[in-house]
DNA sequence: AGTTAGCACTCGAAATAAAATAGTGCTAAG
DNA sequence: CTTAGCACTATTTTATTTCGAGTGCTAACT
């Protein structure tokens, strides 16, 4: 489909800006572009392109900038859709190998991401109550040690080591691990802290020294039902001008990617399925940042969110394809290697 | 004891440019310590220590920066050797938890540290000839998955999951499992690799799918055997001056900081006991850096290595105290805890 | 009616110049 | 040995100029 005159001098500055970081001119455009076009008229498109809130200007007789409805307008209708074929490829290795638990290939997914796009890029695993504990298994290190694994239906595992002497014995922990087995396999990992509650009375009949192996295991299982939230790539947005030459706002954002539970305030929300854009106006501090995020499930299995995070200017058609890609390829997995087990699956 | 005037103004110069980050000239000692001598006096002396070696002048008219030299003087001399109040305190809150591994308490001092001084700080794995296997454990998820625990004599834990499908069945990971704890308990996890390629045999006749278990088991093992080793703190360092005005050393410093084969280089080598200092040239990129580094270990058992990380100019005294007492802690703490016991851990 | 050449005007960035500041080193006197 | 005095130096700050990329508008052109 041919473009219009309009969309195409929008689609051209928005490309150019997003490559270069400098506000683009009607000359630049014709220069860079060939466009058949006077400057006069280039102008006039703009002006009337500003008039409807898609570009702005950084002062009186500045080129133009796309403002975020500028952006939202490219990815809606004037992006490429097709994805760089070397992201392709790399996501295209890590998604086809087996044996790797979900939250590996969506870290290794992240990685390559932030690479390629030279943006941080974030993973958020799955809601807690979607993510059920399996089993709690005991093994001991040493004469005077022993380390606890817990591990949840999505094959993540968390551990706590106990160093048994005077206050805590072998057969405590023990009694204590396979009591928890019985009583809490199958629990939402958001549930465990509540049902300890419930079986501590149980635990102080049964065992000596329930009040520290008590306080280890809830904790255990507060950390485990905490968000699992971890970050990549932070350093890849020293490559974007924004931040090599504003110390404070690539101040702001390494703020933010290392505050967990802001970071999970903002990609947490919104609902599963498509990948979904905030362009700009991320936090009060970050006016002009942006977060692409996609929530990765099959139907009824929350599988994590992974997000990618950077200046407002950024390469949505490179990530949004990406994310796409990504989303589309883990449900052909899962159907695929699901088979027809896929029932049970959906009713747990 | 009574400092010499000349020791007295290189120790005032040292402690003023640590805390304002500014060169120092005799004007400011005299306004900002009260200092009894005459401008002209004080300036004699500065060109004495500049002439030995640890004061620089930036310029020909500027006031004076200490040398790597000047540093390393003033820790040897100079410092305090108090611990600040606030830090050791939080400190004996981590290290005197009990049912905590060594990582988790290295982890957490590490970004008490952090915080307190302003630094990055790394935690670098035990040596893996150090670390043992103790335990394989094969859990199973649902129908058509499972994970396999790793747990080493140090409490640390690794995992894998398997996809159970046409490629790999259950039986065969069990089977598979199990010969493999007969083989490899008590191996160090640095020789679990090659040990893995002589059992290789054994599993082609034993189990069908061996070689995608194979490998998967062997890409855990390397992964054990690889260092661990986390930063914390990274944004503590745009408080730094010298990098939030100087965008492309703090590029280059988180550089270094993501780069693990990198950071590993530089953290690991040197013996063990004592805290160690690099002042300055950390690498050919890094000029003015420092790095502070205690290997922490009782004897015999390599318990990991914490470092601080930051600009040339920084806060010794607090920093070496902090290591010191953490180091002497871990010591007090197993030489306590583990009682008599502490015959076995030697042998091993 | 839509397009374009021409031109005055705007604002920021870069270059230049001037003033202010904080320091040194040296000399000579106490 | 210490220090007052002073000439000298380099950086930082501030002010001034110049330059250029870009706009908006008007009038002519197709």
């Amino acid at each position: 489909m041919e473009l219009s005159r309009r969309d195409t001098i929008l689609k051209l500055i928005v490309e150019y800006f997003i490559k270069n970081a400098q506000p683009v001119g009607s000359q630049t455009l014709i220069q860079e572009y060939g466009l058949e076009y006077s400057s006069a008229t280039i102008r006039n498109e703009m002006q009337s392109l500003e008039e409807l809130g898609y570009l702005e200007k950084t002062h009186t007789s500045s080129g133009r900038v796309p403002s975020s409805e500028g952006y939202k307008y490219y990815i809606e209708h004037l992006r490429h859709k097709d994805l760089d074929e070397e992201i392709k490829y790399s996501l295209q290795t890590i998604l086809q190998e087996k044996n790797k638990s979900i939250e590996d290939v969506l870290k290794e997914s992240c990685e390559i991401l932030a690479h390629m796009t030279q943006l941080a890029s974030v993973v958020l695993g799955p809601e807690s109550d979607s993510e059920s504990l399996v089993s709690i298994q005991i093994i001991p290190l040493s004469e005077n040690s022993a380390t606890a694994v817990f591990v949840t239906d999505k094959g993540y595992v968390e551990n706590r080591t106990f160093v048994l002497g005077d206050s805590v014995n072998m057969q405590d922990v023990q009694k204590c691990i396979e009591l928890l087995n019985n009583r809490l396999k199958g629990t939402a990992i958001s549930k465990l802290p509540e049902k300890m509650e419930s079986i501590k009375p149980l635990l102080s009949d049964y065992v000596k020294q329930h009040d520290i192996i008590y306080q280890a295991i809830l904790q255990t299982f507060l950390k485990l039902a905490s968000d699992r939230i971890n970050t990549y790539g932070r350093s890849s947005l020293f490559e974007q001008p924004e931040y090599s030459k504003d110390a404070d706002k690539l101040k702001k954002m390494l703020a933010l990617l290392d505050n967990p539970e802001c970071l999970r305030s903002i990609i947490a929300d919104g609902s599963s399925g498509d990948v979904e854009i905030k362009i700009g106006n991320i936090t009060d501090e970050l006016t002009d940042a942006s977060v692409i995020r996609a929530k990765l499930s099959v139907p009824g299995h929350d599988l994590g969110t992974i997000a990618l995070v950077g200046p407002k200017r950024m390469d949505y058609d490179k990530v949004v394809s990406a994310l796409e890609y990504i989303a589309e390829q883990l449900d052909k997995y899962f159907k695929e290697e699901k088979g027809d087990d896929s029932e049970d699956v959906r009713k747990e």
